[in-house]
DNA sequence: GTCAAGCCATGCGGATTCTCATTGTCGAAG
DNA sequence: CTTCGACAATGAGAATCCGCATGGCTTGAC
């Protein structure tokens, strides 16, 4: 999943930034509202967390363009104050949750986790292929009752592909949000990948859930799909 | 716009409903927990504003039995104190959005308005053509009810056909849609591709679908076509 | 150090794509 | 109706691409 933090205060944009890439976000970071605008432009994130003072364009003028400009990747917006009238506003024009300063990492991240799961219209923090199970708010896997161990990236892949089952998704894809903007490679790491989880998930079941769309890339079985 | 109010406190439910039917809102009570999983279960709502701390059976059983039934309807949980673990539960159990008490009708209003906003139209991604069905989420294509394997170049041209079913697509048409280069290319791919659709489209079913066009190109049938 | 997680480079084999020569078909002119 | 040139369909093999597996290197946590 991939998130961009527009915040002036390098510090505690800094410190966001570690915090979720300890959770295996990919999080690009913008200073200013020029730099905020121009990235979420250019890249495609699940959440933005958009602070609303902010040198050379502000938060709210960020947030109207985008809406106009029908952008609809959900919006966290921090603000300084905590007046009612800045979250409605803020929810008038757009934002899709509020937090306000100061907060505890904690909540942030459930917020963002929400937003990510309300995006791919998860309702139900539990997804179900199958006999696999997908807990999203513990993170936690299960195949068959059994519970089983991923790594973080390996979650974030499996969790990825949880959320467009039934649908091809590309190596591009994959890439993209699993990836910063700082990493470009030519590498096979998604096919790696790939063949991690199906030894954790796969291996020893039928059927198997992972899918291989040659040429075009891989999908998790949706409800009838002949392999 | 309907609303479903999940409240005990019979003073603060009463005003809420008043404040939201002068907003042109469609108001249900429920005054404990059970009566609202009732009125949940039997009337569609557009909105569920959920209170926690509830007599018989509390908030969160409520939430999340719904979840697990499946239910897709926006939940606005309200809770009484506004401690961080509440709220980080409240959204992991699959809440869409959370507000602490005491809180500035205001704000509630805004952010129903918010959940309300959220309404994606999930469009149709299958194409259907006679007997043969094309599935561009999952690029998968059946005919008669059973499952075509395509290669990724036949299935772009499948595609492109399909989008111009009934209407002619020239060689230089298809050319440019499948391949980036601007090749002068002498040969014959298309018309190969074409075979290869055609083999495992056509044969031993009718009608066929793929149409020739002599001098002009190919056509994907549309309803009523003379061959 | 030790261990696990993350990442990269390489090679193989099968799937796919493309080329090309040949055969088949259309349709207008005579 | 026949003929002829242009266009379309076919078959097979060569060239290319792609997924997968594997082993090893790097990094960071303890």
């Amino acid at each position: 999943m991939r998130i961009l933090i527009v915040e002036d205060n390098k510090t505690l944009a800094g410190a966001l930034k570690q915090g979720l890439e300890e959770e295996r976000f990919a999080v690009d970071l913008a200073y200013d509202g020029e730099e905020g605008d121009y990235k979420a432009r250019v890249n495609e994130y699940d959440v933005i967390v958009l602070d609303l003072m902010l040198p050379k364009v502000d938060g709210w003028t960020l947030l109207q363009r985008w809406r106009e400009r029908g952008l609809t990747t959900h919006v966290l917006v921090l603000t300084a104050r905590g007046s009612t009238e800045e979250k409605v506003q803020g929810l008038n024009l757009g934002a899709d949750d509020y937090l306000a300063k100061p907060f505890q990492f904690e909540e942030l991240l459930a917020r963002i986790r929400a937003l990510i799961r309300r995006k791919h219209q998860v309702k139900n923090p539990i997804i179900r292929i199958y006999d696999l199970e997908i807990d999203t708010a513990a993170r936690r896997v299960k195949r068959g009752g059994k519970v089983i161990h991923l790594t973080p990236r390996e979650y974030a892949l499996l969790e990825f592909l949880a959320f467009h089952r039934g649908r091809v998704v590309t190596r591009p894809m994959i890439w993209e949000h699993l990836y910063d903007e700082e990493d470009e490679s030519t590498s096979n790491v998604v096919d790696v990948y790939i063949r991690y989880l199906r030894q954790k998930i796969d291996k020893g079941f039928e059927p198997p859930l992972i899918l291989t769309r040659w040429g075009e890339g891989y999908m998790l079985r949706g409800e009838e799909e002949a392999s």
